[in-house]
DNA sequence: TCTGGGGTCCTAGGACCC
DNA sequence: TCTGGGGTCCTAGGACCC
């Protein structure tokens, strides 16, 4: 039988606070979204005091106070870099991983046929994350994704199995399946556990003795393969993600928004040169920009205005300047007079293609090799000297439209200042 | 006062063509 | 004006994930 692994970073952001600060193991620790909004991890401890995931912050403030919370906001500089290493360390023991998100990563472990051999090795590499970078993770190991993915929450909520959990039979995965509700499995939302739950479907176990037809009609062809994979039949296939096919760059803005077209425009020159870095790093181009803005929908009584401007290029680009001129110049051009606030404003770029394969258009006026040694110079300059040290003039230092992070911990990792000292 | 950000996939329906 | 079938492509929106 061919094995998945699923490898799942445990309270990852709060994990990697506390990497640094030994003082809050065992303590109670979350970690807030951009803006200081709410909520995005909690270490078990403060889910013990029953605070949500996505909880605004302003709402359980004083319950976070009264239990001595240690409270940080995102830190996704240190975040990214604690990812490298864990993957990097992962990858050492098996080399065949596909990282799904900043804190998780499945590994096709189809070329290990001796069980007893595989459980030594998941045991030895979950020990070795845990001492070398300081991440306690969870291995889950079945012959499904979603099974392993299943399994990996086992093994993450009971201290015996030691980090690793593995369905290796149809008596234990019938065992997990009873026991779990059904919409705690991976790809199972709010909304189809809402609707199965009132169909008296319970548990992933009732979930499979449900008619292969009826889960067709009703959840269509991806809860179908959902059902499938709880059964023991691998259909999610490994998409081995070439590039990404979107790349959204977005905030929301503090307090009741942003009204001042300057102010938005720098914000989304800023979200625009963003996306062009982020198309460089994975030597992609594109061909669509989305320029979008919009008010609060908790604020009925503020005057509301949606923007959503959207370019098609002749040719694509990553290109810097470019895209932030044309996002820009979108903005401008449906930039309603008046007063409106928007809160949440955005740069999405799509249609993307690797950037080796660009297509010329015959009436191109645009020298394409002087702009890409231009772009190159740049990101060296940036990458060298921090973030946005060369920047195109509309980016501005303004700042209006900047987050706030009231609780933001050191770059402990990435900048020679934060670096930590070790006391003789 | 204050409510995250960044993705993927699927489907239904409209526009358009023959 | 109404009447048809069959196909493609695009888009918006929904559902899900972390």
């Amino acid at each position: 039988m061919d094995f998945f692994g699923l490898a799942d970073c445990n309270n990852f952001y709060c994990s990697c606070e506390r990497v640094f600060r030994p003082d809050l193991r065992n303590k109670p620790v979350v970690v807030l979204s951009n803006n200081d909004g709410c909520i995005v991890a909690r270490s078990e401890e403060s889910k013990r005091l029953g605070i949500k995931m996505g909880e605004p912050y302003f709402k359980i403030k004083d319950l976070l106070e009264k239990n001595n919370v240690a409270v940080f906001s995102s830190n996704y500089i240190l975040y990214g870099d604690m990812s490298r290493r864990v993957m990097s360390l992962l990858s050492s023991y098996f080399p065949k991983i596909s990282i799904y998100s900043i804190d998780e990563a499945f590994i096709d472990l189809s070329e290990i046929s001796d069980l007893g051999y595989l459980k030594e090795l998941s045991h030895k590499a979950v020990k070795s994350i845990n001492k070398g970078v300081g991440i306690p993770v969870s291995l889950g190991i079945a012959p499904t994704k979603t099974l392993a993915k299943m399994a990996s929450v086992y093994a993450k909520k009971h201290k015996g199995y030691n980090g690793v959990c593995i369905i290796d039979n149809d008596e234990k995965r019938e065992k997990a399946l009873r026991l779990f509700p059904i919409g705690d499995v991976w790809g199972i939302g709010r909304k189809h556990s809402k609707r199965l739950e009132y169909n008296g479907i319970k548990t992933a176990w009732d979930f499979t003795q449900m008619s292969e037809g009826w889960v067709r009609r009703e959840m269509s062809i991806t809860g179908l393969r959902t059902w499938k994979e709880l059964r023991g039949e691998s259909c999610i296939a490994d998409e081995d993600m070439p590039h990404k096919k979107s790349i959204c760059t977005s905030r929301s803005f503090p307090n009741q928004g942003l009204d001042k077209l300057e102010d938005l425009e720098e914000a989304v020159a800023n979200f625009a040169a963003m996306c062009s870095k982020k198309l460089r790093e994975q030597h992609t181009v594109c061909q669509t920009i989305c320029v979008f803005a919009y008010g609060s929908r908790f604020r009925d009584d503020l005057p509301q205005n949606y923007i959503n401007e959207i370019i098609n290029l002749d040719v694509p680009t990553n290109d810097m300047q470019e895209i932030v001129s044309l996002a820009v110049k979108a903005l401008k051009r449906s930039w309603k007079t008046g007063t409106y606030y928007y809160k949440k404003a955005g740069v999405v770029v799509y249609n993307i293609a690797e950037d080796k394969v660009v297509q010329g258009s015959l009436f191109d006026t645009v020298d394409r090799d002087k702009q890409a040694s231009l772009s190159k110079v740049v990101d060296e300059i940036n990458m060298r000297n921090g973030l946005d040290t060369v920047r195109i003039a509309v980016q501005g230092y303004n700042n209006n439209w900047h987050i706030k992070n009231e609780h933001i911990s050191k770059q402990y990792t990435t900048n020679i200042k934060d670096i930590i000292v070790v006391k003789a």
